[in-house]
DNA sequence: GCCAACGTTGGC
DNA sequence: GCCAACGTTGGC
């Protein structure tokens, strides 16, 4: 089974590349998805050893700041449940049924020369990258093979 | 801060 | 099941 490549979204406002970095052991559940495209990825082809682009958005200048692998594959997402939690979901409580779920991500390098979304754009090999379309709002994203090597070539890999 | 694009909701 | 209204995302 070949691995999976990712583009996994975040407001660095909300939660940072470097947070993640900060976090123990470099590792984080990757909490507040609530989009069951999103949902679907994660559960159903997200697998240990995938590698994911962070990437941050709405921010002046978005774009890639680190690469994390997933450590961990889909599991019920307790969060969704906990009243009062910034991510508890009341109308799935009020059914009883848990639709979410989260995966684990280790932090693993980071990009020395953050690619932005504007050198991303410029970048031939990213002509067909989902989150370059207009309007692709989805935080969650496939990535080919090809897309994230460049990314990582152009930005300079470092290993945490 | 604006607003286009998108996903979700709810009336019918 | 349609679709208008609404809330959110996220680039600009």
């Amino acid at each position: 089974m070949a691995k999976n490549y990712w583009l996994m979204k975040t407001e660095p406002e909300v939660f940072s590349f470097d947070d993640l970095v900060r976090e123990r052991g470099r590792t984080t559940c990757w909490e507040g998805v609530r989009n069951y495209q999103a949902r679907n990825l994660m559960r159903d082809t997200f697998k240990k050893g995938d590698q994911a682009l962070i990437y941050h958005s709405n921010i002046a200048d978005p774009g890639v700041f680190g690469v994390a692998e997933v450590v961990k594959e889909g599991y019920p997402d307790k969060y969704a449940f906990e009243q009062g939690n910034k991510y508890f979901d009341a109308k799935a409580f009020e059914k009883g049924i848990n639709p979410w779920i989260l995966v684990d991500v280790r932090a693993t390098h980071r990009l020395e020369n953050p690619v932005t979304r504007s050198a991303m754009k410029e970048m031939a090999a990213l002509k067909n990258m989902m989150v370059l379309k207009r309007g692709a709002r989805l935080s969650v994203q496939p990535v080919t093979a090809a897309e994230f090597k460049a990314i990582c070539q152009r930005g300079k890999l470092k290993k945490i």
